[in-house]
DNA sequence: TTTTATACTGTATAAATATATAGTATTTTT
DNA sequence: AAAAATACTATATATTTATACAGTATAAAA
């Protein structure tokens, strides 16, 4: 993106003041008591070069017709969307990342450390569909029941758990699919977080 | 505060969807325009009545000098939460807002103005789930097919809506519940807006 | 060096817009 | 039963506002 020249900033500056304050956006007299301009034309030039540079967007024929573009919303804290994890590979490595997303960690019940993107319809029954984002607490403790990302051998899952003595059930949610017996004396298996939300876009 | 009337509040939501869309205020003669009145007073008693009432504020000698009250700024992507809303209430009424959370409004494909929380079981199917909060975009546009927040005459509801013609029909995702059938040549429908993602707290 | 962008003043005007006034009719409140 | 609020049509107009045109001057890019 190009840059703006002081100027121009201090008329995008009092865009936004004027949106803040009074809910829409200025007339181009009104930029120029604002910023001391004694002609209408220095605002509506400043204006067009800030559409030309992408900035704002001017709706011709129409009173206050300006709405700044691509405004990002700077909130909280931004969490990384995990998409498919091959084995033996950390989760959280930079390459598993698919992009980051700006959501409140503490949005849901627990902190949420990343999204997971479901791959197959394996808990369809329990409402999590294909490429929802399960939020996923990073934590090795869980209770019986938990939805749990477990990480198997040749694996990483997305299922319910259960833990009695040396066997691990991974349940899925679908009748298709079948359960998930492994046990822990020849079976390595280990719970890498468990499900607090669900984020799904349509 | 005093309930507005079915044409204030499409008023008020018309004056909402502006800012929404283009980034300012409508004039009396788009309100005019979108809701079928032939006179610019149409819109400008009504938007006396909704200044009276204290929704809105008017700038006087200023054009499309419009701005909701109470709205909470936009800092930084909070996006409040409504719960059940009764019939002939604003949705976006601040004592229905239950409260606002943290996300950035573009976390999905169109700009969430809302969360819904789901009541009921009727979307279950297509795992919707009580609870639930839907993403909604405020909008009266829809496509057969999409996840509406439709205002019955007397309920406000989450379908998805198909129309053809002057008949309405609202379809749940849940086989224990009847498709709402709704001649709009006698009874009276809007929509507010569309589903456009979900957030489930487990 | 010529063009292009920046940064304005000053004037003018067509079009957009708010807003008042005059009506009519229905519903709701007092 | 009267008053007030709702819900408009219709017309008019002062004012607001966008926007074009004519200049001047400086700095940056081609």
């Amino acid at each position: 993106m190009k840059d703006l020249t002081a100027q121009q900033s201090k008329v995008l500056n009092c865009i936004e003041e004027s949106i803040n304050k009074t809910g829409f956006p200025p007339t181009r007299a009104e930029i120029c008591q604002k910023l001391g301009f004694k002609s209408p034309n220095a605002a509506e030039s400043h204006l067009r070069a800030l559409e030309k540079k992408d900035i704002i967007s001017i709706a011709g024929g129409s009173s206050r017709g300006i709405s700044i573009k691509n405004k990002k919303s700077s909130s909280g804290g931004s969490v990384p969307v995990i998409g498919l994890v091959a084995a033996g590979s950390a989760t959280l490595a930079s390459e598993n990342i698919e992009r980051e997303i700006n959501v409140d960690p503490s949005l849901f019940s627990r902190n949420v450390d990343y999204f997971l993107k479901v791959k197959g319809l394996s808990m369809i029954e329990d409402g999590i569909y294909e490429d929802d984002l399960v939020a996923i607490h990073k934590t090795t403790d869980f209770k019986n029941g938990d939805l749990a990302v477990v990480r198997t051998e040749d694996d990483v899952t997305l299922k319910y758990i259960f833990k009695e003595n040396h066997k691990l059930l991974l349940k899925p949610a679908n009748k298709d699919f079948d359960p998930i017996h492994i046990d822990l004396r020849n079976e390595s298996a280990e719970v890498e977080g468990i499900g607090v939300g669900l984020i799904r876009k349509n």
